[in-house]
DNA sequence: TCGTGTCGCGCC
DNA sequence: AAAGGGCGCGACACGA
């Protein structure tokens, strides 16, 4: 069963798809949403963000939902719905959010979000009915539609992991920050352990009223110490021999904590014992999800993971798929060889084993070289290797890059396809080839193409590996459902941390085990929804802790 | 004083 | 070990 929910003249309406509309009020909304679960309908509505929030602090979960808006972008830009009349159409309030990735045309002029569409209650059903068409129409609506339910799914998460949020001790974030960087100090004032270092700083370097919070300054000060650092940052600089390097790099760790994870992120993140991240399903291109808000979510440094601790009587079960991008390569390009160095625990060392390469760091650096493009160094010297023990996953990734360089679109396993490059990418590729093209011109060009490969090549692993993780998480959000038997969401195990392929479920200390079988169980599911019977495995390393800082 | 661009760095 | 993909954010620089 079907139910549209959408708003009209102020009113809501709910519209089931095979019976007659029904005008309900802002009040009733809970108690009858509540009610028609029961009957296990998935709710068609035009924004998961619009309506889920206001449903979960009524005490209202939904166990399935069509997210028109994320379904949308979706198939507006699948090559493998290119024929439907939604690829077809021009943008519209459908496009609102993702109006920067979906451009036909991403260089011109963008659509004019300010017009304020409201959406009369036959958009959200003749949506629908498009979408569906699209999907019926596709050669792989089988994938698709697993896409298209899994990104919905993932909508739902986000908005139940906002409402849950993350047990955050500020009592311990505090006593942390204070170890590192000493009392908090008056707003514009440096906490003495990081003034104390910045003293060093500037006696090491004569420059008695540097600011090493601005590169150009900093830049300048190294010079007339006689450091030629051609950039300041950390990796570069811990090249260089000189005493006023040491203090440098402690102040930039210590500063970087004050500026980003410090007593004003405190502030502004934690209320009442938990971190209330916001995500955006779907906000990166490749599918990812990005996070927004200023809690920086998906950056959250290890440093601070230890404040994030259980509630008395509750565990964190800490969940993380192991090297997840080289095995969906492996998985993508059906690489025997590579399926069964990963048959082990480590696929990084069975790498090894196999002889390709000889130590787990050289796999690891040379794994992520073929994933990202790299072309020098260790990782670029290492390719041809790669290349020879495992010819069809790098086939995969160089085909990916040459599609990408000739300004073809990529897609990943479910459906989802690379962005066009602009205007100016195909200007510049065109003009390499004009009769006034000059060697500078070629020369750039060629560096575009290769960037744009880069691009191409990763999306299809960043792509698919985020759809493993996304029916990953549907998955488990369906047995978490099961196991609380009917209880609220935040009363029994409920997710409430996720970062691209690890999940952390809070949950009450004698369902740890359940849990901890529930995420191996949903991996493994996620794997063969995407893959089939394919002999690639998908481990999960697995960690029932009292704090966050605990695992791993 | 504001908005925009760049740098640097945290995460995957 | 090296600087190859994807993000968001804070601080600074700069021009309007």
């Amino acid at each position: 069963m079907h139910i549209a929910l959408l708003r009209r003249d102020g009113g809501i309406v709910l519209q089931p798809f095979d019976g007659e509309p029904r005008a309900v009020s802002e009040a009733d909304l809970p108690g009858v949403v509540a009610e028609l679960e029961l009957q296990h309908p998935r709710w068609v509505w035009d924004d998961t963000t619009h309506w889920y929030p206001g449903l979960l602090a009524s005490g209202v979960r939904v166990e399935r939902c069509v997210d028109l808006r994320l379904s949308h972008a979706i198939i507006r830009n699948s090559a493998l719905t290119a024929g439907s009349r939604i690829a077809a159409s021009s943008l519209s309030s459908w496009d609102r959010a993702t109006v920067g990735t979906v451009a036909a045309e991403p260089d011109d002029a963008l659509f004019d979000f300010d017009v304020q569409v409201e959406l009369e209650p036959e958009d959200v059903v003749a949506e629908f009915a498009l979408q569906q068409e699209a999907i019926a129409g596709s050669a792989e609506s089988a994938r698709l539609g697993l896409l298209l339910a899994a990104e919905s799914a993932g909508s739902l998460v986000a908005a139940e992991m906002q409402f849950a949020g993350l047990p955050w001790r500020a009592d311990l974030h505090d006593a942390l920050l204070e170890n590192y960087l000493g009392p908090r100090a008056e707003p514009g004032e440096r906490p003495n352990k990081l003034s104390a270092v910045l003293h060093v700083l500037r006696a090491e370097l004569e420059s008695p009223n540097l600011n090493p919070d601005s590169p150009p300054e900093l830049l300048k000060a190294l010079g007339v110490a006689g450091v030629m650092a051609k950039s300041t940052r950390s990796w570069e600089l811990k090249k260089i021999t000189h005493p006023a390097i040491a203090p440098l790099l402690e102040y930039k760790k210590l500063a970087r904590l004050l500026s980003a994870n410090g007593w004003h992120w405190l502030d502004t993140n934690v209320s009442n014992g938990r971190f209330h991240p916001e995500y955006v399903p779907g906000g990166v291109v490749t599918g990812r999800w990005a996070s927004t808000g200023g809690g920086g979510a998906l950056q959250l440094p290890k440093k601070v993971r230890s404040a994030v601790v259980a509630d008395p009587g509750w565990k964190l079960v800490v969940a993380d798929a192991s090297q997840l991008e080289p095995r969906i390569l492996a998985a993508l390009s059906g690489d025997r060889g590579m399926a069964e160095a990963g048959a082990g625990q480590d696929l990084y060392a069975g790498i090894v084993a196999s002889g390709a390469v000889a130590t787990r760091d050289q796999a690891k650096v040379a794994m992520l070289g073929a994933m990202y493009g790299a072309t020098t160094g260790e990782s670029g010297r290492l390719m041809p290797t790669l290349a020879r023990a495992y010819p069809a996953a790098i086939a995969l990734v160089e085909e990916a890059a040459r599609a990408g360089e000739r300004g073809e679109v990529v897609t990943t396993r479910l459906g989802r396809s690379s962005p066009r490059p602009g205007a100016a990418w195909r200007q510049s590729q065109s003009d390499a080839y004009g009769e006034n093209s000059t060697e500078e011109h070629a020369s750039r060009a060629r560096g575009q193409a290769r960037s744009w490969g880069r691009f191409t090549r990763n999306f299809v692993v960043q792509g698919s590996a985020a759809e493993w993780a996304l029916c990953w998480m549907a998955n488990l959000r369906n047995a978490l459902a099961g196991l609380g038997g009917g209880a609220w969401l935040t009363d029994s195990a409920h997710m409430v941390f996720f970062m691209h392929d690890e999940i952390v479920v809070h949950c009450p200390t004698d369902q740890a085990a359940a849990v901890e079988n529930a995420i191996r169980q949903a991996a493994a599911d996620a794997g063969r929804l995407l893959f089939g019977q394919l002999p690639v495995e998908f481990p999960v390393t697995v960690a029932t802790v009292d704090d966050y800082g605990q695992a791993k």
